[in-house]
DNA sequence: CCAGTTTTGAACTGATCGATACACAATCTG
DNA sequence: CAGATTGTGTATCGATCAGTTCAAAACTGG
């Protein structure tokens, strides 16, 4: 083709992501996605479309980036209890650290609810992959002995989300580390064998 | 005094939480307020101050209401533990009706967080509100022998506003009543009396 | 009926919103 | 180098933003 872009698109994406992370998406005005991700206004709109658009985007590196660190931590070693005590953990840690910002997804949910354009399906394609990885262990938990006799994956899988999400919110509220600690520690003690 | 009001003050306060709860605080444009309450701009500033103000005011009438709801199903008849049942429940159903829009106090934290401000101590006095109604139920509940022996109440009770907390935000996902009594049940399996 | 007080409606403020137009710079292919 | 193509910077679009101004309207106590 012709002139090279003098940037690189997946570090603009990061960027944006994290403007729109801290201020949320209506708060977010395209100036700010500007100053953000340092590129001028045409070079936005000419990559991204719409400030729209660019969320979707923002929202899809967030919700891989985010699914890929479970993934990890499901497929890590450990019984599936221990693992899913460890992606809870991992979910309070990420809750803690930068300036309480909660969960993008979440944040995403509660302002805009699930829309019919290319937010809403990111938003549905992070809750299904959700949905499945948790279900997953928790048929492996049941086999290896670590999680309770005749529970529903999929019951328990939307638990667990609900729970990661509860936390997310809880985080936002200013609850403490310890007391979110608790919170999973109880969430757990559900499913866990006795 | 002089020329009194056209309206009720309490009325548009509550037509503009729904305007507010509809759409989110950014989301709101002064002038849908004026369409919601049908009064007219300098009616709404000269009874309420700003866009900020009047926000504030239906988040407090909102939190209001709903934990007066809340506190009367918990100090209604049955066990501790039937009168959790029956909060979650309810706040399913809250959950299920009115467009799936969430809950504001949920919407609230997940967008704005909590901000220095007046909505951010209504915000704070919803949370310490639910956190001490939880906590007395639970403390009851130990004393009936519903719930399970040992429990520590300010933790329960920072779990089940997680709960409800999460249980809100699969509302917004698009999760079945059925699967969000599944969840209600699961979460409830871990502080009940065996 | 009148002075005093408050509410109300309409017009309007500067600022900012998301998005576009367009000239020009920078690169590719030939 | 020529011509085509794409990226970038600046200036700007009409719309809308939250909030103000101001005079007419509607009431009060006297």
């Amino acid at each position: 083709m012709a002139r090279p872009r003098e940037f690189d698109e997946t570090a603009a994406v990061e960027k944006a992501m994290h403007a729109f992370w801290e201020h949320g998406y209506e708060a977010t005005s395209t100036q700010d996605l500007c100053d953000a991700t340092g590129l001028g206004r045409s070079s936005v709109y000419n990559t991204f479309t719409s400030k729209r658009a660019l969320f979707g985007r923002s929202l899809a590196h967030y919700t891989s980036t985010q699914l890929d660190k479970r993934q990890a931590i499901l497929d890590g070693p450990g019984t599936a209890a221990e693992r899913l005590t460890a992606v809870l953990d991992s979910a309070i840690e990420d809750d803690l650290e930068e300036h309480r910002r909660g969960c993008l997804v979440v944040n995403t949910l509660a302002e805009l609810g699930v829309p019919d354009d290319e937010v809403g399906a990111a938003l549905q394609a992070d809750t299904d992959r959700n949905l499945a990885m948790f279900a997953e262990c928790v048929r492996e938990g049941v086999l290896d002995g670590s999680l309770r006799d005749g529970l529903d994956p999929a019951d328990v899988a939307e638990y667990l989300l609900s729970t990661t999400s509860g936390l997310r919110v809880m985080a936002r509220r200013g609850t403490s580390r310890d007391r979110m600690h608790a919170v999973a520690d109880i969430a757990l003690s559900a499913i866990v064998a006795r």
